[in-house]
RNA sequence: GCCAGGGUAGCUCAAUGGUGGAGCACAGCAUUCAUAACGCUGCGGUUGUGGGUCCGAUCCCCACCCCUGGUACCA
């Protein structure tokens, strides 16, 4: 494999992003910028970007007296601006309502009515305006919806398009099975399993709005969210408009979601692209949702924590730090402030900060000059087993963990070398413990590249000699 | 209810059928090149509960309790 592509979930623009949201970004980030090393910026490509069209979409802006479109957009900047904050690296942000995206969205429709899986059918049931679905029966508490007990459930007859889905039951059965790398972690696979066996085929146009994608040939419906949605990955890298950026990089390697889009990746896209004969992504990495001191981050229990306002205090590469290191990317997980203030002032301003400044001070001191060294290229660097393996597994903390390993390494051959006391002999040992020392640092930032991108940048400038300066803290004590 | 994963030190998490490990936090020692930082030492656990198999169980088996996730809205 020689090139990367990896998306985000797109995110739905209700509301900005939070931090759990950053959660995901960041840990895509990661394995953008790791394969950019290994395999060179011109072959990866990483997308990320907001979910626009739906219901919900539209009432929010009708409630704020303005345009959809107009609504939409605004949302969406903020989501920018919170990637942004994060160093999130992106080479599109694209938007579901960008001039390209319709379009895709109405090719694929039509590959796929070509292939005989849409049809006109009758849908009746009890609509939920908050989850912009029908509900079952046992989704129904004392008559209302159990997710939105104020909203009236209401009762609807709609004609709708409806796709295929069990057409392709088997197919997905057998494709989750054959490729044990399509879901990842692997007990996701296994729910996938037991839905996957009950799959009917489901509407995929409504008619009671009408902020959605056109249907072709159709003036009365619009498109269901997430049968648009889903196509932004091809839109992302030029399907229709870019074919030579569309060959090189379709299909996806990675597509990272929260697990509560899982099954619309796991069985609904590749129905899609089966039946539009467009190949399958590689693989589909779900991630667990963040907790805020033991509670659910949400908007009703006002525990919302934007990345903007910890990258405020502690800056962006302390919260990317914090977000990988002690968390575990499939699994959910806890985070507070108090434990971000604890892993600084350990790990980036004791650890990290620390053993920069003081082997940086011992160069200028001893007047140090670093050779411009044969040394070795970042992908080979990056390729040390124990790191590499942990991203195959998607294990970043465990990468993390590693690299601090190296850190303290370094800090104990220091004590035990006690290069100061060499410079006040004038020894000549110092110029090899120095020269060991710097190698060390370097092959550190190569190694944080991936997660800690500002900083890596900085180690890198203060140590590729040939002199070397002592400079501010890197992460000063909180 | 059903399905899946988990319960190990105050916290985060490793490990193994043969006298329980790391990091953080805390305490002491030592030290000054460094951000009152680094290093060393120590403190800290009947490995959820009860039973079983075994010479021996934290690990395997059974039952139970608790937590998390999934069970056609949702990062």
């Amino acid at each position: 494999m020689n090139k990367f592509y990896i998306t985000t979930a797109i995110d739905y623009v209700n509301d900005t992003i939070h931090i759990g949201h950053a959660f995901q970004k960041i840990a895509a980030d990661v394995l953008a910028r790791y394969n950019r090393i290994l395999l060179g910026k011109d072959n990866v490509f990483f997308l990320t970007g907001t979910d626009e069209y739906g219901q919900k979409a539209e009432k929010a802006a009708k409630a704020s007296g303005i345009s959809p479109l107009e609504f939409v957009r605004k949302i969406a900047a903020t989501d920018k601006e919170q990637q942004d904050s994060v160093n999130i690296s992106y080479d599109r942000f694209i938007e579901t309502t960008d001039e390209d995206h319709a379009k895709v969205a109405q090719e694929i429709w039509k590959r796929v009515d070509e292939n005989g899986d849409i049809y006109l059918g009758e849908y009746s049931g009890l609509y939920c305006e908050g989850c912009e679905a029908y509900c079952d029966d046992s989704d129904l508490k004392n008559g209302k919806c159990s997710f939105h007990p104020n909203l009236e459930i209401k009762k609807i007859t709609e004609e709708n398009y409806f796709f295929k889905w069990s057409k392709y039951k088997d197919f997905l059965i057998k494709h989750i099975k054959n490729n044990p790398d399509f879901i990842f972690p692997q007990h996701r696979a296994n729910e996938m399993l037991e839905f996957a066996k009950n799959i009917k085929d489901i509407p995929i146009s409504r008619s009671n709005f009408t902020w959605g994608v056109p249907i072709p040939n159709e003036t009365k419906q619009v498109m269901y969210v997430w049968f648009d949605a889903l196509t932004n990955y091809l839109t992302g890298v030029g399907f229709l408009e870019n074919k030579k950026l569309f060959e090189k990089f379709w299909p996806a390697d990675v597509h990272i979601l929260g697990k509560d889009n899982l099954r619309w990746h796991a069985l609904l896209w590749p129905a899609m692209l089966k039946s539009a004969n467009i190949k399958l992504p590689k693989t589909i990495l779900v991630n667990g949702f963040l907790n805020l001191n033991g509670r659910k981050i949400s908007k009703s229990l006002g525990n919302i924590i934007r990345p903007t306002d910890w990258v405020k205090k502690y800056g962006a590469d302390a919260v990317r730090y914090y977000l990988l290191r002690y968390t575990n990317l499939t699994n959910d997980s806890d985070i507070s402030e108090e434990k971000l203030k604890q892993a600084y002032n350990a790990d980036l301003a004791n650890g990290l900060g620390n053993l920069i400044s003081r082997v940086a001070k011992l160069c200028e001191t001893s007047n140090y000059r670093q050779m411009e060294g044969a040394g070795k290229t970042s992908s080979h660097l990056i390729s040390v087993e124990e790191y590499s393996e942990s991203f195959s597994q998607y294990r970043l903390n465990d990468a993390l963990s590693f690299v601090w390993t190296k850190i303290t390494e370094l800090d104990r051959y220091i004590n035990n070398e006690k290069p100061w006391e060499l410079a006040k002999q004038n020894s000549p040992k110092l110029k090899t413990i120095l020269s060991h020392a710097v190698d060390q640092i370097q092959e550190i930032a190569v190694l944080l590249e991936p997660f800690l991108p500002e900083t890596a940048e900085k180690i890198e400038e203060q140590f590729k000699g040939p002199k070397i300066t002592s400079q501010n803290p890197l992460f000063p004590r909180i």
